[in-house]
DNA sequence: CCAAGTAGTAAGAGTCTCTGACTAAATAGT
DNA sequence: ACTATTTAGTCAGAGACTCTTACTACTTGG
């Protein structure tokens, strides 16, 4: 975000539109295949582990409070999409997983944002695309202070 | 946005990590300079071209309907940001204008940008930054639909 | 001059997020 | 073991942002 002109954008900018459009043409498509769910919730249910996360862990990467993210899964598991397991190794914890019917949803997202993402790439050309991934990848090392691997 | 793991990110979550991250240091930057507003307010006020803009026109830009649009820019009003003018051209239409004090925190965030894009820079090798917003603004002009050169 | 389109407002609801306060379980240091 | 601290999650309430629907006023193109 900045307060500047059209015609020298910044890169928050530029990062904001791509960043945008991807993810409401993925809401979009998944709404055309039938499944329905926010931005919100499919920021957080793209967090999910195969083996299912803990709710703190899902909120830290999301960069929400537990609550919201709470508020989320909560809503996530009305639609079906999640469910919430007692974690065995902690008594405090739970686990979230994707039920079958969300792993539906999450192949179907894959299919949809590869779609996407091949699309890009013929825009800007593989070496370029493949650079632009790389680059961002370097720059979250740099900048997510959530990142697991840090 | 998308349903999947962490280790195989796509590149929408990668866009979303660098650009809420940088959207966060603005903010928090410009807050410890004394300026106080939101993202939204932020997005929003980053629009408004040097003689000042329609409120359709920055809610097209910001990809936002034009009541959100108005939502924002009475705040930005209220908090002494930007004045509202009649359109001398057309009496339906008002122009949107940086006052003295919005131009002033215009030019600190365009300071805490230039600081932002430098520490990147840096991460990633000049030649590897450039090429990156390269590549953000030719993704641009395939999926803005608010693109004004469109 | 009239029909259609455009700029903006008004009211109200829905979504997402936060803060503050809390319970219960785990853990670290005596 | 016992206690203090930390961690996982919940509850309640409020605030920020956005949308839809409906409206007024002005402009523009026959």
């Amino acid at each position: 975000m900045s307060i500047d002109q059209s015609d020298e954008m910044s890169i928050g900018t530029l990062l904001f539109i791509a960043q945008r459009a991807f993810e409401e043409d993925i809401v979009a498509a998944l709404h055309a295949s039938g499944f329905e769910f926010t931005l919100a919730q499919g920021r957080l249910a793209a967090r999910i582990a195969e083996n299912g996360s803990r709710l703190t862990d899902l909120a830290s990467a999301a960069g929400i409070t537990k609550q919201s993210a709470a508020y989320l899964v909560n809503q996530l598991e009305t639609a079906g999409l999640v469910s919430r397991h007692d974690d065995p190794h902690d008594a405090r914890a739970q686990l979230v997983v994707l039920t079958a019917y969300g792993k539906q949803a999450q192949k179907e997202a894959r299919k949809i944002e590869a779609g996407i993402e091949a699309r890009w790439q013929k825009f800007l050309g593989e070496p370029e695309f493949l650079a632009l991934k790389k680059q961002l990848l370097t720059l979250r090392e740099q900048v997510d202070r959530h990142d697991p691997t840090h």
